[in-house]
DNA sequence: GTGGTCTAGACCACC
DNA sequence: GTGGTCTAGACCACG
């Protein structure tokens, strides 16, 4: 459901974040719904809960979670527009790659190419 | 010749040694060349010497630059092999990427739609 | 546990690697360990934390240390093999002085007696 | 006549000032003879004429050179005193030496067997 | 002028 | 608390 790269340099809330975000750009979860609970997630991803309970505590304040007692979290009303949101910060991020991908000296086409071919792993 | 963006999450000197590695598998740089100076680069990058300096040790270990005493580093007879493999480096570091934007809910038309939009900016 | 020489010409950070070897080799320390931490062994030798990170950084490159995100650096399971290659470095470290002080007019005698003095101080 | 290691930590002027007072130690080199040319001995150790400089200056300064007119300098009358203190320093880099190499793990036994084994090669 | 080492101290990510 | 990155600036060795 949510993957996590824990060698890459960008921070893993940031991931997390990123991940849920996407799961609701993508309609897997919506409003209203229950999120994963900070233990299990946590355990899943083989990340330490702190890190999870950050990405949480973020995006409750980003308006995309609601924290209910208990500690359940409940996907907001407003996390669709926040998801939308999010989706520009991935491509700004993505282009960001792509420019130090080219300084590295890639191609155009080498860039492309390596978008096609992930593309057929996992369309 | 060099650029670097200070905002990314991945490491400065990591920036700098990819560049540098991009700049000899672009030809623009040859072995027997003379690297840039360390205080120059980094007065040209904006950046402190030291992050210069640390991207330049990590080189030589490498096998990319040969430092000489007192005077301007070069770069090695084996820096294009070295800068080869930098190429795989660089290539998975946009998968990396790739994956995460997709994570973050973009599709594959996105991200080809976004490599298109760039290599128009910038050809 | 561990001592440095300020006033050597041989940098610090390479006498924290050598030392830290040199704990692995006599089985004071093993792989699976934890490390002390950068900043109490930095106290502890009265060095700048900066310094003992350099040492620690080049020594989880050469396998001999795995940094754990966010915890204490643990020794490598490869511990034991680098650390008997740093023997061989320290050997021919040694030799080296060795030739030095002989250029510098000291005999073999002198030598033998030196390192023979130094044995009853400190045996 | 003279050797001198480019890859030590030792600075190379110290390495000459330390020979130069080791040949008078053996008595290879009298008060009164001339020292090699500053420009003839930095040509066969390979090494920048200004390295050589420094180390002539300030064996100048001890007062174990006599620096005459046309450049040519002159072991002095006090060079045979200043050598013995040389042998001193000699003796203590040595023990330092000694002290890491034993940090890094190698017992008395290796370092005796150590200068055995260099004076078989060399005796 | 060059690179190399070290210090002091900041901020960030993670436990 | 930990390690990692970066800055600012000092001093040294070398050309």
């Amino acid at each position: 459901m949510l993957e996590v790269d824990l060698s890459s340099p960008v921070p893993v809330y940031d991931q997390i974040k990123a991940g849920l975000k996407g799961l609701v750009s993508k309609g897997q979860l919506r409003p209203g719904d229950e999120a994963p609970s900070i233990r299990g997630l946590a355990a899943t991803l083989k990340v330490n809960p702190n890190t999870v309970a950050r990405a949480y505590r973020e995006l409750a304040i980003e308006g995309f979670l609601d924290a209910r007692r208990g500690g359940q979290s409940v996907i907001a009303e407003e996390a669709v527009r926040v998801a939308k949101g999010g989706l520009g910060d991935a491509r700004e991020a993505f282009a960001d790659a792509a420019r130090r991908a080219r300084r590295s000296g890639l191609s155009w086409d080498d860039l492309s190419a390596a978008v096609r071919t992930l593309m057929k792993e996992e369309p």
